[in-house]
Parts: structure tokens; C-alpha cells; sequence
DNA sequence: CTGTGTGCAAACTCTTTGCATAAGT
DNA sequence: ACTTATGCAAAGAGTTTGCACACAG
């Protein structure tokens, strides 16, 4: 009785054992659905990605999961503290497959996202938070737009 | 044929020249639902305001404005620079009536935005923008909970 | 008068939820 | 077997749009 469980039916990344690992310890079963999201998630660096579109990758990698089983994956990986929430469009959320302390770049129109070198922005003289209160995070984001 | 249309038939805030005249600044007609929403978003200093609260607030003032009317001139007042948006929070959209540089804190769950005192923070180091881009701008938000 | 603005309701996008079926342990 | 996860379709929140009527210039 082996993991015979971590031989997949699909084919995507190597390391499925790390990814299996992972499910497994934030507390959720290591499924068909959520081991494929894991490794489209996270084999590959850092992400940033809506519902939507890993929705599409998973599609077409093969893996038929529905759009809702997305979203409910990506909110148990974020709750878990696998993924981060970025709120940086009015509409879409981001998932951030970086939890550590970074900042975002952010092009206009485009809905393209993608990390700053960390260590490159510093902040200075962190206000003091209201009474009562602690900070959570900061979160900066830099907008840019073509030059033209 | 002095300017008849200042005497509004609702009462709001005083300087309603002043709101007259800068909807009109902003090459838009100084409609009775215009001056409404820009005396309640400007005349009390920074506010952060979504569409649904503003309608909310105009209704209140005995403006009966329709919802679909405040997203409109919220966008238009935005363009002509008078607002600006803030993607703080996935779902809603924030207008801020203060379109100088500052940030904002943000307390989670309660949806409510503030500014952080001006000079407060300082961003150090501001990252090349890539290749052919250019910052237009940079967004700080702190987001703060409860301390227990 | 002429053209722009407004209100309403319907449409749209993104996200969440309820419930029957499928899969994991 | 027992429990949790998935898929579907429907519901929800926020926002946008189309078109007839109203108002400003």
C-alpha cells in the first residue's frame, strides 16, 4: 500500500510528491483538482493569476475543473496560507503565489502583474497605526503605462 | 440673465459657485444632479466614497438621483481629473475627491479607507520601470486589523 | 429648439452557494 | 462505509449599457 495515489493520470510537473506534501499540509485532500492547481500554482516560480485564468490553464493542460472549484481551491490554498490576495484591479482578484514581503508592478490596461525586485522599494517612516489598531501588510503598487 | 441656475432647489453646502463653476471646469453642464454629487463629494474635505454610498448619501440629502447617474458622473468627474480611483479592495470601487499624492490606510472587514498623513511615509529607491513604461503612478496601502 | 443628461431596467462580469454525484481514506 | 470535494446551474454583488423622456443652453 504504497502512495500509489501520487501516480497521476496527468502529466504536468515533476516533484508531484512536494506538491502532494504541500496539499496535504495545509490540511486538505490531496485530490485530482487540487493537485493539479498545486502544481500549475506553484511549479513554475512566482504567479499571479486570476480564477479565470488558471481556470484555463488547467483546462488546457488537460485537467477539466470547473471554474467554481477554482475559487474554492484558491481560497483553502490562501487560508491556508499558500497564496496571497492581491487587490489591485477594481474587478479581478489576483492570487499571489509569492506570500513573502514583496510589491507590485502593475500595467494599466493590460491587467499584467508582475513582482519588484525585492529590496528595490523601501519604505520609509511607517506611520504609526490609529489606536487600537495594528498593521496587517503594506501593500505598494506601481502603475505603469507605456511611455510614449 | 445673472447665472438664475445657482439657486438650486435643494440646499446643501454653501460655495455652490465654486462647485458650479468647476463642473463647469470640467466641460460638463452643471445639471441639478451634478452639483448635488459634487457639492456632497467636495465640500467636507477628502472623502472616500463608493458609487453606493454616494447615491445613498444624495438620497438622503433629498436628491433623488439614480444609481446608474452616480457611476456616470463619477467616471465623468474622474476623468476630468477631479477623482481618483482606488483598487483597494476587490469588489468596490473607492473614488477619492483628494488627487494629490497621498496613501491610504484600509481596516479590513470594515471596508473603510483613510489617508495617511502626508509625509508620513516615504518610498525609497523607486524601481526602474521596465523597458518603455513609465510609473503613473504609486500606490501604498497599509491595511490594519484590530489589535487583540 | 437641439443636444446632452437622466432614469429605468436589462445585461454583464466576477464570484459565491446549494445540492446531487463522485472521489479520497 | 464515511466524509469531504466536485460540478453544475442558479443566485448575488457591483457595474455598465440602451433607450425613451427631461432638462440645460
Amino acid at each position: 500500500m504504497g502512495n500509489r495515489r501520487l501516480r497521476l493520470d496527468f502529466d504536468l510537473e515533476t516533484g508531484l510528491e512536494h506538491i502532494d506534501r504541500r496539499v496535504r499540509e495545509a490540511g486538505l485532500r490531496p485530490t485530482r483538482q487540487r493537485l493539479a492547481l498545486a502544481s500549475l500554482l506553484f511549479a513554475k516560480g512566482d504567479r499571479h493569476l486570476s480564477a479565470e485564468e488558471l481556470h484555463e490553464e488547467a483546462v488546457t493542460a488537460g485537467v477539466p475543473v470547473s471554474l467554481a472549484t477554482v475559487y474554492n481551491t484558491l481560497h483553502q490554498f490562501t487560508e491556508a496560507g499558500l497564496l496571497r490576495i492581491l487587490a489591485i484591479e477594481g474587478a479581478k482578484t489576483y492570487f499571489d503565489t509569492n506570500t513573502s514581503d514583496h510589491h507590485h508592478f502593475f500595467i494599466e490596461g493590460e491587467s499584467r502583474v508582475f513582482d519588484i525586485d525585492p529590496g528595490a522599494v523601501r519604505v520609509e517612516n511607517l506611520p504609526e497605526p490609529p489606536e487600537g489598531m495594528e498593521i496587517a501588510n503594506v501593500d505598494i503598487v506601481i502603475r505603469l503605462r507605456p511611455k510614449n
